[in-house]
DNA sequence: CGGTATCCGGGCTGATACTG
DNA sequence: CAGTATCAGCCCGGATACCG
């Protein structure tokens, strides 16, 4: 029974680290404070420039907003697109085709955070 | 058509806030490096002690595994059990009912990691 | 408007050593 | 085994000022 026992764990070692790599790989792409919420006001959004996406992104200083936009370039989330007609230079961020792949994630999360926080409020009386 | 668009945006804001705040109370509680990882092992492993437990998320610390233990416990998704009866003292970790509603999440998060890390091989061809 | 440069403080972290 | 204590470094992120 020891050795049945031992079997079993050594298989769930092998699930348990498959997962436990692609939600790496997910986290290492998404984790932070502001990614996903960046993506989600752009997704709702559509195009934001980048003041009022600071705006609609309460706590967010504009330093690490400029940063986790590059992030996010860089990884495909993002666009950032200049209208170099107007003066001054109006720049639009939009969410790209890929970042819509995330809406799984997202829509569970969201479904989460909101059954989670009527349990917390139930628990505080 | 300038009137139509704001009464749009608005109402973007509106659902993206809603949104927002969900996925914050959802990030609030199960985000940073290692709270979801150490979730996906003890719900695999069922049962996993504090060594063990090291040993299968690779690069934590014992000073953070613990910590990160205490957080989750008083959270709620996981509970600490002491074999008292055997010395030396067994202590046990094992993942609560409430850790498992996560399961959309996670799936949801392993499942977007895998064809990401596929469409990031195949970018690098 | 759309950012960037610099400064600076606090907190998280790893390393190491230690305990019951 | 199952952690805790201490300390030093460093990175993150706020505040502020500034630029085209």
């Amino acid at each position: 029974m020891e050795n049945q026992d031992q079997v079993c764990k050594n298989g769930c070692k092998a699930a348990c680290s498959e997962n436990l790599a692609a939600v790496e790989d997910a986290l290492y792409v998404i984790a932070g404070k502001w990614k996903l919420k960046i993506i989600i006001v752009l997704q709702e959004m559509g195009n934001v420039r980048f003041n009022e996406l600071q705006r609609l992104i309460p706590g967010i200083s504009a330093r690490v907003l400029s940063n986790e936009l590059k992030d996010l370039e860089l990884n495909g989330f993002v666009k950032r697109v200049v209208h170099a007609e107007q003066m001054p230079v109006v720049v639009e961020y939009i969410s790209t085709d890929y970042s819509h792949t995330l809406k799984p994630v997202i829509m569970s999360l969201s479904q989460w955070g909101k059954t989670h926080k009527r349990k917390i409020k139930e628990e505080m009386l």
